[in-house]
Formats: C-alpha cells, sequence, structure tokens
DNA sequence: TATGAATGAGCTTTCATTCAT
DNA sequence: AATGAATGAAAGCTCATTCAT
C-alpha cells in the first residue's frame, strides 16, 4: 500500500522535474506535470501542496545529496585536492545521473534572486561558507596561498565547477564515461591549483 | 521635443531595470513598471511594444557595453593578462554603475534555458567563444599552458567571473572605490594565472 | 455524468447565442455569457477554447441544420416548387424555433465581409451553388424559364426569403402556427414563380 | 480657407470608408483611418467627434442619395415599373461609383441590429415604407397583383435587389458598363414582374 | 484514493479619446 | 489647425487551486 504510495510521489516528482527544466518554474504548468506523471492533475494536490512545495521537494532531492557529500568531504584529515575533487564530481555525478535536476538547480536557483526564499538562500549559502571552511584549513595548514581570502578562492572554485556543467547542461553535452569524468574534474583541479599560466603544469599541492 | 521623448524611454527602462530585477521576468508586471515610471499604464505600450521588447531593450544595454569592450579586448598586441583584466573590470564596473542591470543579466539570461531565445543565446555565446579565441592565442603564443583546452580555460576563467559578481549581487556588496576594483580583478586574474595552490604567488604570465 | 457535461455545454451554448443576438460578436462579453450561463468565468473556457470558437459551435448548429435541409431538398426528383418550399421552411422553421440563432446567422454572418474566414465563406456558398444547381435543373426540365441564368435566379430567391426572414427579426415578429408559417411560404414563392404583376395568380410552375 | 476644410472632411470620410469596409466597424482603428488619410490621429477629433459620428457621417451620405432617389422615384404619375427600376438602379449606381460605401451599408447596417440605433433603424424603414406605398398605390392602380399584401411584395423586392448587389460585393465583380447595369435591372426586375416560372418571359405591367 | 469540473484573481494588451504644446 | 504623447477602462485568456463526487 504505501509503496504505491511512494511510486507514485516518485513518479510525480519526475515527472515534476522533466516539466520545469523544460519550461522553467513559472512556465512549468500543474496540468502539464500531470499529464507527464500519467494521472489527474487534482491528485498531485494529494501528495504535494501546490506547485511551490513540489519544487522545493525537487530540490531537497539535491540538497540531501549536496549535504551528504560535504559530510563526506570534510570528514578527517583527507588533502584539500581529494576535497575539492569531492565537491567537483559531485557535481558531475549529479549531471550525469539526472542531468534535468542539475539544470533545474542552476537555471532556477543557484543565481536568481527572484526564486531565492530565505530558506532557500540559506541552504545554498551553506556551499559557499563549507567550501570557503575547507579552503581556509588548507591555508592554514599551508597548502593553500593565503596571500588570496578563502572566500575569494572559494567563489573562483565553485563558479569554475559551476560554470563548467551550466556549459554542458546548455550544449546538452553528456559524460561519456566515468574516465572522462576523471579527466574533467582533474583538468579544472589543475588549473585552480596550479593556474593557467604556461609552465604551471603538474605542480599540485602536496 | 525629442528630448522629452528619450527622457522618458529612458526613465521607463531605468524603472523596468528595477522591478525586473526585484521581480524577474515572470513576476514583473508592466503596471508596477509604469508605476515605478511615474506613467500610466498605457503609456509604456506607447514607448515599447510588450514585456519581451522591454526586456530585450534592457539587455541590449549590456550587450552593447559587452561587444565594445570585446572589440577594445581583443585589438593589437595587447598581452592577454591584460585582456582578461579588461573583461573582468568590464563585468565589475558594470556592477558598481548598475548592479540591478548585471543582476538581471545573471539570474535572467545567462543561466537561464528557459528565458533564452536563439538570438539571446547566439549573443551570449560570443562571449565565451572569444574569450576562448584569445586564450587559443596566448596558448599558441606560449602565455598558458597548452595541455588543457582553450575552452576549458576559458570557463574556468569566466565562471569565476561570473560567480564573483553574482556573489556580490546576492549579497549586495558594493564596490567602494576603484582601488578595490582593481585589487579584485587582480585578485581572480591572480588565481586564474597561478592557481590557489602555496607557492604559487606573483607567477604572472609575461 | 456525462450527461452534465452535455447539460453545461448546451447552457453555454444557449446563453452565447443569446448575448451574440443582443451584443453582436464584438460587443459580447465572455463575462456576460458566463453570467448569462449561471456558471464562472473561467468555466467557458473550460469548455469551449474561447470566443471564437464559442462562435463558430454556434454557427454549426445552424450549418447542420442546413446541410440536413439541403440533402434532403435534392434527393430524387422532387419538383422544383417543392425543393424551394423546402428551403423557405427551413428558415421559417429555424426563426420559429430559436429567432436568436437566425439573427446571429443574418447579421454576423450572411452578409459581413469582415466576420467571414475562408471556413464560413465556403459554407456559405454551398447555399447559393446547391439552390443554383436545383434551378438549373429546373430549367432545363422546363419547369423554369432560361431566358434569365440560373445564378440570377437563385440571387433572387434567396434573397427573397432571407430579407423576409430578417424583416421578422427585425420587426421581432413571431410565427403564431403552422398555417402561418405555410401561407408565409406559399406567398414567397407564388411571387417568385408567378411574379407580382397583376394577373399572375395562380400560375405556378408543374 | 474653408475648401481646405471641406477638403480634408472628404479625405477623411473617403479614408474611414476604405477602413471601414475592410476591417468592419469593431476593428477599424481610427489611427489607421488617420493614417490612410494622411493626417495625424488626433485631427480625426477636430473634424468628428468621435468614431460613431464618423461613421453615422459616412452612411449620411448613403441616406441622402437614397432620399433624393426615393423622392424622384414616387414624384408624379411614373408607371410602378420604373419607379422600381430608379430604386434598382440606385443601388446599382452606388456600387458602380463606390462599392466600398455599399458594403458597409450592406454588412454592417442593413441587417445588424447591433449597429442599429433607433435613428438608423428609423431611416432604414422608410426604404421599405416608401417602396411598400408605391407598391399599394400600383396595386390599387391594377397594375399589380393584390392578392399578396404590399409589405410582403415589397419585401421580395427589395431582397432580390439587396442580395444582388451584396454578391456582387462579396465576388468583388464590378460592373463593366451602362449596359450591363440595365441589363441586371431589367433582370431583376423582369423576374420581380413576370416570376421565374417557365413561360413567363415579357409580360411586364401595363 | 482519484477525478476533472469549477472558480476567479490576475495578467497583458488594445485603443478610443483627451489634451498640452 | 495640427500633432502625438498620455490616459485608463476594458476585455480575453490562463492557470493554480479547491471541491463535489
Amino acid at each position: 500500500l504505501s509503496d504505491i504510495k511512494k511510486e507514485r510521489e516518485e513518479a510525480i516528482l519526475a515527472a515534476a522535474v522533466r516539466v520545469f527544466q523544460r519550461r522553467g518554474f513559472h512556465r512549468a504548468r500543474m496540468a502539464e506535470i500531470a499529464e507527464e506523471a500519467g494521472i489527474s492533475y487534482g491528485l498531485v494536490y494529494h501528495y504535494y501542496r501546490g506547485k511551490a512545495e513540489l519544487f522545493d521537494a525537487i530540490l531537497d532531492q539535491f540538497w540531501a545529496g549536496l549535504y551528504a557529500m560535504l559530510d563526506k568531504a570534510m570528514t578527517g584529515e583527507t588533502p584539500i585536492a581529494e576535497r575539492l575533487g569531492i565537491i567537483t564530481e559531485f557535481f558531475l555525478d549529479q549531471y550525469d545521473r539526472d542531468p534535468e535536476l542539475v539544470n533545474i538547480f542552476i537555471t532556477e536557483v543557484s543565481r536568481s534572486t527572484t526564486n531565492l526564499t530565505e530558506a532557500r538562500l540559506n541552504t545554498f549559502k551553506l556551499l559557499f561558507s563549507r567550501t570557503e571552511q575547507m579552503i581556509r584549513q588548507a591555508q592554514q595548514g599551508g597548502a593553500l596561498r593565503h596571500d588570496i581570502s578563502a572566500r575569494y578562492l572559494a567563489t573562483v572554485f565553485l563558479g569554475a565547477v559551476e560554470t563548467f556543467v551550466s556549459t554542458m547542461v546548455l550544449n546538452r553535452q553528456p559524460i561519456k564515461n566515468a574516465a572522462q569524468k576523471k579527466r574533467i574534474a582533474a583538468g579544472i583541479l589543475d588549473v585552480f591549483f596550479n593556474g593557467a599560466a604556461a609552465g604551471a603544469t603538474g605542480i599540485s599541492p602536496r
């Protein structure tokens, strides 16, 4: 019994992801989501209170993964390169698994002042502050330069990652395999750590 | 006579920028724009054909500056550091002059798959392709490493810049003075060229 | 269940007929139609896509009857007097049953160059061409004079019928009973066949 | 000086005729009329109080000619055939001279319950009652049969004429020359007087 | 649980008309 | 006399949400 409920909930959510991605939050119609889920539109309201809640439920999927990832990245004595690698690969993984979800995150949330409720904004800022925190630790540990503020570095890093994924979303480039994913991640990290200037190749942080 | 017309046009445009920034394209009401401009409802339609055209007129302001900047950045033998500096400072300048406009650009255009008409998308891609082109030249000239594709490097660079401005927009941080602007730009470029790893400081490309 | 739906549909249609008749197509307000039908505003759009479709649905009622009548009038070897009698009585019947509908047909369709879409125009021309065809047959069969083109005769006949009904519509004259209807039809046909000149009475075609 | 005023007035009227014909009363835009007349739209309001008055002014042209014609047709001892000939030719002449004006008369006035103000309606009814009067006289004089009411006969006659012109309007058929006009008029009258039945040819009223 | 009919606020856009210049 | 900027009342249509069945 409860299985059917779960299934329905997930079907609605999956349908909503596709529709929000296709149309954006405002252009998305509840009727279209219901149709995409193969149910009547009244039924959506049995599972979700409304459009906004449905949207939040979708984001929660993303946040949940993000939190788990951040917890993992921050544990123990993991070196900064590996930590940032975890973050980078998280976004690439998400994109690989569910490009539409990442698209929604990027187009409707990550930059929008208008769709951002206080709650969403805070959750979003956590990603920044945690990354900043890791970087500060690495600066104190001597792995990263400290003539530039941790905040700056975090911004540059996350901006690079996010724009990378954005570009893939815009151009609808799929990730072919695990190897390619590794290569992409390594490239981003390499530039972040060693810079783009000639002669910088291969100098990764100890 | 024509002065009054120009003034009105600009007043409407300025009002529209504020309302679009506050509400986003979809939530923005033409009535609110009219009220903000201190004119009657229908007059907006005397100057602009509709909401979409008004929005495009706003973006055109941005694109015009962007094009001029790109042309300037690509002229002659300017070294890559200076070129990317021009791009970076352009965004910071724009933000300083008209934060709302930059906000609109970032929230409603640069990331949105849904608001993006083909025309807008193409104009937007130009920024990427031109930057990529500059970077490729610099790679060939030996100023930038070439074990990483120009496309990757362009993405990382522009991502860093854009996220930087985004963050300022989100946190409503004003730029205090020209000196601060220079410092910010220098910081971004420094990280991009030399990397975040310890011991990388100060090695900028010739 | 479906009965209720049918009922609503018909209630909306009937309300629309009244409002279109009262105000004409352009002055008719969807809000007024909804109110006249005793339903909420948006529900009209649940049943009909918009004002134009609602209008077409009304006309379809009329067309459907017209087609059936024409088919009936053209079957077999029916003499021309009877055939034209069928047409005449059709209009009188329609007027008797639903004067508003006939009014709409006459004021908004039969003469309007502006409300006439290509589709409507063609449907309308069919009445003329079919009548012309019947008359041509009768000319060939010797029942009608052939020194005047079938087209002319058809126009004169239909003009007489239509103007007759128009006048009744304009003056809001009801048809009292079947006998009166017969008398009216007989009068029109008599003049058409035998003319208005003195001494023409009673000479009907064989 | 006053000539210029007259000219302007006529230019506006002529433009309005074309636009009303093209678009119908409701779809016609004051701005379009002004543009067609080659003046600014504010100026139209110096000459005519508004859209409705402009429309009435157009109809007045038509009414004026109609009145003059009726007066002419009713004078003296003119036989009925000639009188109805005058009416018929009046409509054909008008159509020949200004098809758009006739079109407006037919599509927007002659049948419309909605565009018909009390004033317009009365003016319009005059045509019917005068024709009826002529026919009654002819019945009393023995030229027309009196087993059918004058009202019926008038309706049939005017209906034939009007529908004839309507059809020409709908099909945009021009009148080639005076001879054709005479032929058309003669045909209509012939059918009206002598009927459509075979063997009726040539029996015109004494 | 499931349906989809029903509601109505809300929105963009149009356009006759006014009026300052 | 002439212009066209300015006004604002309408009106059609959409769609999130409610609710009877």
